[in-house]
DNA sequence: GCATCTGTCTACCTACTAGTAGGTAGTGAG
DNA sequence: CTCACTACCTACTAGTAGGTAGACAGATGC
């Protein structure tokens, strides 16, 4: 009763909640999302929402939490791997670029909490963020002090990197009018990650 | 009594409430801002601030008008400035990067607006800005057809590029935290552009 | 003096929000 | 059959949103 792909809604109401919720407030913003927008995407009412989660803001919580621990998850798995200099770090850009991708509301979510300094969140998102930023940040240093990627400022870089990385997932409405195609598009997709990657290696190594 | 510098209030109360509007729409955005809130800010009930706009939808449209001529006057001014190859695109960068600078609040509305995708505007926040990127588009090719510039996808580079530049003022309260200072102090703000700038240089020039 | 205009106010409206109260099917255990 | 539980419902609360109506004060113009 658990594995099986019965007729419909097989996942429970709950994750149910969850994924409508992740997508509401990814479109709509934290204040622009009503509970009754997110009830009515999974097809119960409000109340029956707030019998599985206690209020807007825990369900937001929620929501953040599950997104936060993907995103880990996959940072956590692409800094173990074993490579050095540069490869190390196509790993971990293609380990973000690759969750964007699949998963574009992450980024537009967190963009949005980013630009209001997590006043929706009890969490702190950059504390949270705090180890990977100083680890990259030494990991950097030590590639810069070996001659290995050019001299740049490693905090800097790793904003503007990290800006670099989101904005086209998280702003993907105004791409769309910029280059006039669909900027969600595998094609198109695959040639910006293509482009962030070898931009990167154009400004990290040398000649 | 233009002019003036009189004892308070010089300028007038539409002017005081697009400013407020402004602050407000760039910290908490279009739909966690109330009319209660800005005409606080002002001193003044929400009925007399519907005397200067006649809805909240024509207030932010204002704001955001404003802001959008802002910002062209400033391209305009440095395209037309003689110059080429990097100097040209440095002029730029640092007519965007100063103009950011002074105006963060811009740049927050900027990046909402963006990631709503312009629902709260009757303009077309990406046609507007379209010329720009066209011709930009066209320079960098021409550029990198001539082997001043590292060849890249230019219209990614583009995007790439406003990614970097917009993230550090539109997410400052997250880049606070990650970097366990003020973004917006002065040395800051002067170490990130210099940073950016060198950045861009290290990826688009040569050797 | 008196009408008019401007800017502000209080008092109100409707629509919508998050959240609660209380009731009702259906399910499974003993 | 009964009890407890889950998941949902309708109907309600209190509070806030944007917006309107109408009164009042001060200035301007004739």
């Amino acid at each position: 009763m658990s594995d099986a792909t019965s007729i419909e809604s097989s996942r429970s109401t709950r994750d149910q909640i969850l994924d409508e919720a992740l997508h509401c407030f990814a479109e709509k913003g934290y204040e622009g999302t009503s509970l009754n927008d997110i009830a009515a995407g999974v097809g119960i009412r409000r109340p029956s929402l707030l019998h599985h989660f206690p209020s807007k803001e825990a369900l937001y919580g929620d929501v953040f939490e599950r997104l936060l621990s993907d995103w880990l998850e996959r940072l956590d798995a692409a800094v173990a791997m074993t490579a050095v200099g540069w490869d190390k770090a196509e790993l971990v850009l293609r380990a973000c670029l690759d969750l964007f991708a699949e998963t574009p509301d992450y980024v537009r979510i967190m963009r949005r909490e980013a630009l209001d300094g997590g006043v929706h969140l009890g969490i702190d998102l950059s504390g949270v963020l705090r180890p990977f930023f100083d680890s990259a940040v030494e990991y950097l240093e030590s590639q810069m002090q070996q001659g290995i990627f050019q001299v740049h400022d490693a905090r800097h870089l790793l904003i503007t990197g990290y800006g670099a990385l989101l904005t086209y997932f998280s702003d993907s409405p105004f791409v769309d009018g910029l280059i006039d195609e669909d900027a969600m598009a595998a094609k198109n997709i695959y040639n910006h990650q293509e482009h962030v990657i070898g931009f990167f290696r154009s400004a990290l190594l040398k000649s």
